[in-house]
DNA sequence: AAAGACACCTGTCCGC
DNA sequence: TGCGGACAGGTGTCTT
């Protein structure tokens, strides 16, 4: 489900509810999750969240001892709740706050993840290789630039790969090169350093405007309250197989590109 | 080293 | 109405 605006819109609207507030308990309905979740994630039990960041598409609840970090995989959501209703299929995990409020883990498809990792969580083996952060100053089109030398994959791939940019998913992907004007399937190594600027300005862009409509609402992603994101009515080229280019007017294409489904205008993208 | 296929799992939608 | 198959916002791992 989540990209990163909608991992940072959770974020937002979490963090309010956790930090500062100590973790009664830890109910784990459902422990397998894409690894089975560890004995140590019980570590977070009577600690206080001193802060909710995020790094990539993961959610890093810090404490003292240690770091729960958390990710929605395709399905997964989480919901802030004053009570607690009785769980319902695919609810498998509730943070238990010292406030009496409750923090939920939904997720159908079960890709998500929890884990744990004592003293500094970037040392996380899921974490430690990840590339920068696309709304940080060292994303930049000469980096892009720099790391596609030689890479023939296409680029809608390349920008995908979390060791190169984190966040950047299926949704935003195929955004931000209909708005860099770059054909999905161009090999990475053959974008010119002038339009990897462009890219990485199309990349920053599409992600800022995302997470101030919080996130694409498409099937059931809310934001914390449970309210929907707006970004989808934004949305120019994802899901829009068939329609109308909002540019040229021409006809955008659907094509399956390293197994994921991308739709691009075949005009307007070279 | 890099590219591509496959795996994990459930819900939903579409055509017959 | 029911059923089979395709598809869905991610990403680690295995094979070429």
């Amino acid at each position: 489900m989540p990209e990163l605006p909608e991992v940072e819109t959770t974020r937002r609207g979490l963090a309010p509810h956790v930090a500062g507030r100590r973790v009664q308990e830890l109910i784990v309905r459902q422990p397998h999750l894409r690894w089975p979740i560890p004995a140590s994630a019980e570590g977070i039990t009577g600690q206080t969240v001193s802060a909710l960041e995020r790094r990539g598409k993961w959610l890093l609840f810090r404490t003292r001892p240690g770091t729960l970090l958390l990710h929605l995989g395709m399905s997964g959501s989480l919901r802030v709740l004053a009570t607690a209703p009785s769980p319902k299929a695919h609810d498998h995990v509730d943070l238990v706050l010292d406030s009496g409020a409750l923090v939920r883990f939904t997720d159908p498809r079960r890709f998500g993840a929890i884990l744990w990792q004592p003293g500094n969580p970037l040392t996380h083996p899921m974490l430690a290789r990840l590339g920068p952060e696309p709304l940080s100053d060292d994303f930049t089109g000469d980096y892009l630039w720099r790391r596609s030398r030689k890479r023939r994959t296409p680029v809608k791939n390349f920008i995908m790969d979390g060791s190169i940019v984190v966040g950047v998913g299926n949704i935003y992907a195929a955004e931000a090169l209909f708005a860099a004007g770059i054909h999905p399937l161009r090999g990475a190594g053959r974008v010119s350093r002038e339009r990897y600027g462009i890219l990485a300005s199309c990349i920053r862009e599409v992600l800022q405007r995302a997470i101030l409509a919080g996130g694409t609402t498409l099937r059931d992603f809310t934001v914390a309250d449970g309210s929907p994101g707006y970004f989808a009515q934004e949305l120019q080229v994802y899901g829009r197989d068939g329609q109308a280019c909002r540019i040229c007017g021409g006809l955008l294409k659907h094509r399956t590109i390293g197994q994921r489904s991308t739709v691009y205008c075949p005009v307007c993208q070279r």
